[in-house]
DNA sequence: CTGGGCACTTGATGTAGATCAAGCAACGCT
DNA sequence: AGCGTTGCTTGATCTACATCAAGTGCCCAG
């Protein structure tokens, strides 16, 4: 019932990428996959080195940061989520770091047959350039963040997306200074900025445990005029 | 001779993603291409619209920035090279303004044919996926760059890049301006540090020509050791 | 219970680079 | 010629954030 194949499986079809593909080519990928299990801390690829394949998370959580650059955190990547898929059409070495951030399952699939997979089936292939389209959506999205705000705009828009909409407060997904890595920001002013939000009655933080009080002056906080690098009046 | 559909694929036949398909469905492309002109400084697709279509440079060169963030420049699109590839899979609104730096050509390739081609022809999607994972690496760098080193890094790391490996000297693309928002930094700051390395022997600048006088030390700078944030030595 | 590591906070200090403010040169316009 | 624009430079100042340096509370191992 728990053969490694059956875990590698239930993984996979839990990716909307492969919703589309039949059972039998799935099966085929699941040949080829290997399981990696990582504990906390432990690294799960190493920027540098040649890409494993594509990377889908089981359980846990990976964190994917440049190893240069004071180890900025570019995404979290939960269970169901994937990573890696950029790797499977260059040639380069990882251009990233990853780490389980806590005990963590990953199905490694390498290029080969999904490479297969992508001629034969157009499908896929969508799924494939969507998810890749997202990525980069993404990325622009942060490099927006990054340059046209200030790390207090970044945590407003951070936290008001943190908490799904209708609920009232949420658990921070890493320690905090991974997240304010992920803010781009040093652990230092995470705390003092948390710290600010809290005294001016915007939230209330109990260890990981953020409570939004105000969701209208956080929104307004997001917002914040902060005139930017070139900030040219049209 | 000079018909809109012979420009058109002119154009088409130049790009390396239309390499590989066949002449019989690059006329069909055609046939539902648009070519737009647009003088220095115009618009060719404004943030916030919804996305026209994959766009490909015929001549010219197309700023792509980001409308908030202080116009920080992400991408200089030159003659053969193409841009809003993601915009075929995303329904979201372009993230960026493509605006013209100089007189300029761009073909205009709406979704659907292109997403019918996808299914027919898995080389093209190859040539797709592999068109956006280059941008996508291209984004990590310029974010790796953008966060580990500073601004004098940045510069010489540029001017490497640059002039052609060999090549002692070339011109800046664009206005100092732009290329100021392209690397992140105002233009008084690419002002001076342009002054600086004239100073320190490493560079010759006469407008916008640009002369290497020592790639070593240029390298050295490109190096310099910048503690960013987060520097954790390990 | 005790000591040693996290994970986090808090304060003091430093700095890269943005912003503000002129000013200059070259290049079209009319 | 006269004049506005555009592109670039240079200097003075300001500030958001990083960095350095101590703590504090807490959990786990001995």
């Amino acid at each position: 019932m728990h053969s490694a194949g059956g875990v590698t499986l239930g993984v996979l079809v839990n990716l909307p990428m492969f919703r589309q593909v039949p059972r039998a080519q799935l099966a085929e990928l699941v040949r080829g996959a290997q399981v990696v299990h990582a504990r906390r801390g432990e690294p799960v690829a190493r920027s540098g080195e040649p890409p494993p394949g594509l990377m889908a998370v089981g359980y846990g959580l990976v964190k994917l940061s440049l190893s240069e650059g004071g180890g900025k955190v570019l995404r979290l990547v939960g269970a169901g989520e994937t990573f890696g898929e950029a790797m499977l059409f260059l040639e380069q070495p990882l251009p990233v770091d990853a780490t389980a951030l806590c005990d963590t399952l990953v199905v490694v699939l390498p290029r080969a047959p999904l490479l297969a997979l992508l001629e034969r089936d157009p499908r896929f292939a969508r799924a494939l350039l969507a998810s890749l389209c997202q990525r980069l959506h993404e990325l622009v999205a942060d490099f927006q963040s990054a340059t046209a705000y200030g790390a207090r705009e970044r945590l407003a828009a951070y936290l008001e997306a943190l908490v799904e909409p209708g609920a009232r407060a949420a658990e921070l997904p890493a320690p905090k200074a991974v997240v304010a890595a992920r803010l781009g920001v040093a652990k230092e002013t995470l705390s003092r900025l948390l710290r600010q939000f809290s005294a001016e009655g915007l939230i209330s933080v109990a260890g990981r445990r953020i409570t939004l009080l105000d969701r209208e002056r956080l929104a307004a906080a997001r917002q914040g005029i902060k005139p930017a690098a070139g900030c040219q009046p049209a």
